[in-house]
DNA sequence: CGCCGAAGCGAACGGTGTGCGCAAGTGCGA
DNA sequence: TCGCACTTGCGCACACCGTTCGCTTCGGCG
């Protein structure tokens, strides 16, 4: 009924173009739209990593031609810029009312940023090539929410912002490492730890020190994923670690001050 | 002479390809080798950067026909395996006597790598896509030489594998993100001052916090470089730190385990 | 002297990002 | 209701890319 009432609405105006049934019925599938793009986009980096983004290949899977999207988009490195602040659109900063809880805080803050390392395996190429302190709206507002919870927990402003650096370096560090040795392991296709021990050997003829041998051997008995997460936990603790002895030291420091300018003295 | 020696060498087999001095003298300059090829390609890169680098365009400059190359390197892509192997043969990993010193040790090794990140600004691009973790020669040499730092300074094989990975993930990322700004900053040909007093406003709106505008504009009085040098060096303290509060408990904790299995209880 | 394996290279293929100009469709003012 | 301006989509074309194939050229060895 409702395709009665189309072909009467545009059939007077003009009839050669062909049937309503052959005419292309464009906007009855939603439009292209930024955001459609961006979205496609992830996912197809997400199935085939970040070599098989080409204009024409999304533009297909949009039901659009190639040239179509660059009416929404000014250049396929805008696209990618625009793919990595949308990644922080998904993370979770968690907000803080009691300062004691910034250690745990931050630990969520570095584990949710890793997730998503892994989730989309192609970020840390991205990030590399797209400088990374650029700014988008999500990573401005994940940044920001993340020095609020170390200064309520009592940082300045400049230890704060050094701390969160020196957070995110380390996270984005380590999971690009782990995102890139588990995208070489697809590639070759070969299960972690077959190609561990297969490679192995390689490793260990440049380097003759036998308790690395030992320990390597030690680490094969082990399921992979959790000495990886473990090794990550390793790194952020070590930091967390000296942030909290920063943070006491300040603290206390900040209570003699008082104490020598109060009365009681 | 010499000339005279090759035509008398060269002539008598065939006189059709025309005189000694129309035919290529191809000999004359030295052969494609895989190690020209490498060497060519980074100064390429250094100059004009990831994107820059084709086979044409490296061919032509080391004088040969772009698909010359494939005779000594497999692919584009192996040759930028052999090209971040080879950056890796600039690292300086000092080798120390006296276990006291290994916190100067991997604070240099940490400057070392963040110096070449710098000289080289695609190397963060090239690592991520590479998986880093890969086993070049030069890349064996460096890891295993930072490790012998550790493990004569106390540390057991496990834990300095976890300590080196974390310094380096550390540094990777922050040396990646530095870069990434510089090349940022290059590409729009911006001073870094200006770039940071235009994008600023835009960094604020999203950020409330009042004392974050202080301390953005008090930074933006000082050298950037010197900024950048000291946020590094913050982080990479804090890591080191935490290493040496951790060697300490242990070696405390096996001189304990010592003398209460002495006789002298 | 003859030959054979290695090295270099020109042409070609399928694919890329993107500028340009035209066609189709939409919404708004008259 | 009509007409027009503006947006949106797209086919074509260009320059460039990585890589394959087969041909030429050459050095060294028997």
């Amino acid at each position: 009924m409702n395709i009665d009432a189309d072909a009467a609405d545009e059939a007077p105006p003009k009839a050669p173009p062909a049937s309503v049934w052959t005419r292309p019925q464009r906007r009855q599938k939603e439009q292209l739209t930024r955001e459609r793009i961006v979205a496609e986009a992830i996912r197809l980096l997400d199935a085939d990593g970040l070599e098989a983004l080409s204009m024409r290949t999304l533009g297909q899977r949009l039901g659009a031609g190639a040239t179509s999207l660059y009416r929404h988009v000014a250049s396929k490195d805008e696209l990618i810029e625009l793919v990595a602040d949308e990644i922080y659109a998904e993370m979770e900063v968690p907000e803080i009312s009691d300062p004691a809880s910034w250690r745990l805080a931050v630990h969520a803050v570095a584990h949710t940023l890793r997730a998503a390392g892994l989730r989309h395996m192609w970020l840390g190429q991205v990030l590399g090539q797209v400088g990374m302190t650029y700014v988008g709206p999500h990573v401005v507002d994940v940044t920001s929410r993340s020095l609020a919870i170390l200064t309520t927990a009592g940082f300045s402003m400049e230890e704060a912002t050094k701390a969160m650096g020196t957070v995110s370096s380390y996270v984005l560090g380590a999971t690009t490492a782990e995102a890139g040795w588990l995208m070489a392991l697809r590639r070759n296709g070969y299960e972690e730890r077959d190609w561990l021990t297969i490679i192995g050997p390689t490793v260990m003829e440049s380097a003759a020190d036998s308790g690395l041998t030992d320990f390597y051997l030690e680490q094969l008995k082990r399921d992979p994923e959790q000495v990886r997460v473990e090794n990550f936990d390793y790194g952020l603790v070590l930091i967390l670690d000296s942030l909290q002895a920063r943070l006491t030291a300040r603290l206390a420091d900040q209570a003699n001050q008082e104490s020598e300018t109060l009365p009681g003295r």
